[in-house]
DNA sequence: GACGGACCTGCACACAACCTGACCACATCG
DNA sequence: CGATGTGGTCAGGTTGTGTGCAGGTCCGTC
């Protein structure tokens, strides 16, 4: 017995991984789009365990993922998804995924990835700042009333480091996840975003902002 | 039939390593990347031997062994890596790993090098002191509430010596630690680095200090 | 207690990592 | 076609880290 979040827009895997869940004698929540997800999961503390499509009609699941982790819920994720390429695997866990999942497959298998992620407990993470919210739907920063807009590579690399709030982010893991894979970013590319970032940091008045970690990565504070 | 701990990032590689643990019998633990390593290895007593990815989203899997040898986690280790140079193989040695398999390898060998491991047993070190922690997600070194950023040098340096507490590290040692193969080092830059290293236990307030043993090397106290 | 080596301390220097501001290539769109 | 916005590069300045020197202190040895 587990809460479960479900993110999935088709409707016919939606019905059978609900069935299931069901079955097995789970608690399931379920959203169809990323807003939704994002809006239904992030303040609901008693989520054991999420799983999310990382093909939503919104907003590219692994976005969603990383606004939830900013937004406070430090439950596993598990990913759903239809792309069985090593880099889409890497990509989901680079964001904070817990475990992977490709399509078909079978619904006992989820169930069992299911049951490690939940027994796996909550309350291991440390609680980001809630001041700072990241909007994968809007691609926007807020903080209180003011809100910046943010350019898709700008979302992906502060999402990587607000994911791991206190934890020092790798430039490695930056680039990794805020860049397709095997793509060529000279360090200075980093740094150019890392500066706009701490702009828009700025602009919105965030209490927390944007340290590196010299000879290793960056982190918020 | 033994408790392994797995961290590995690859999902394929952890699917295929934990089947196969599972079907040789043994009970088998799994983090996905260096921090969640750090909170379910560090205490675990009944762990029998640790198999850790070098290449680690998170972290350095090298300073993640560090972390949990000075954590008290006494298991050997056994590292898997895509790395298969001299180096990498000698810089894993040097932090306290106990065997290096290089990617790709054969799950029978995997296996094999395992039960060797877990039969060599526990017990052999003494515990570290419990309040002194070092925490290579965040870089960073803390006791009780206070914390303090380190360097990476800093870090590996007290990484090598926090992992055999009690034992006196000779020099070399922590040169081979601290430093790639084959840098050449002053004795006295090692003195410069103890020195900070030994201001910055002083500022969290450490109740062990950082003592040398004329002739040898240092130990923790 | 004189000597020498090992170690400590404070300091200064070099260089890589990083920041900054400006600039360019390219795509998109009215 | 120009206006706009985004990703990316570059040159030059700034800073922190690593490094080693010079001189003092400690400690074992004879």
């Amino acid at each position: 017995m587990a809460r479960v979040a479900v993110c999935e827009d088709d409707p016919g895997i939606r019905r059978v991984v609900l069935e299931a869940l069901r079955l097995a004698g789970h608690d399931a929540v379920v959203a169809h789009d990323g807003g939704e997800a994002l809006r239904q999961f992030a303040g609901d503390d008693a989520i054991d365990v999420v799983v999310l499509d990382i093909g939503l009609p919104d907003a590219d699941g692994r976005d969603v993922c990383l606004a939830l982790r900013s937004a406070g819920q430090t439950a596993p994720v598990l990913f759903l998804t239809a792309l069985g390429s090593v880099h889409d695997k890497l990509s989901g866990f680079g964001v904070g995924a817990d475990d992977y999942l490709a399509k078909p497959f079978d619904v006992k298998e989820l169930l069992a990835r299911l049951d490690v992620l939940a027994r796996r407990g909550r309350g291991e993470r440390d609680r980001p700042p809630a001041e700072l919210v990241l909007d994968p739907a809007r691609h926007s920063l807020t903080c209180g009333y003011r809100e910046v807009m943010l350019t898709p590579t700008e979302f992906r690399m502060l999402a990587a480091i607000t994911s791991r709030p206190g934890e020092v982010v790798r430039r490695r893991a930056v680039v990794a996840a805020a860049w397709p894979d095997g793509a060529v970013v000279s360090e200075n590319t980093v740094d150019s975003f890392v500066r706009k970032i701490r702009g828009k940091l700025d602009e919105v008045g965030s209490p927390v902002s944007l340290q590196t970690v010299r000879g290793v990565g960056f982190t918020l504070r």
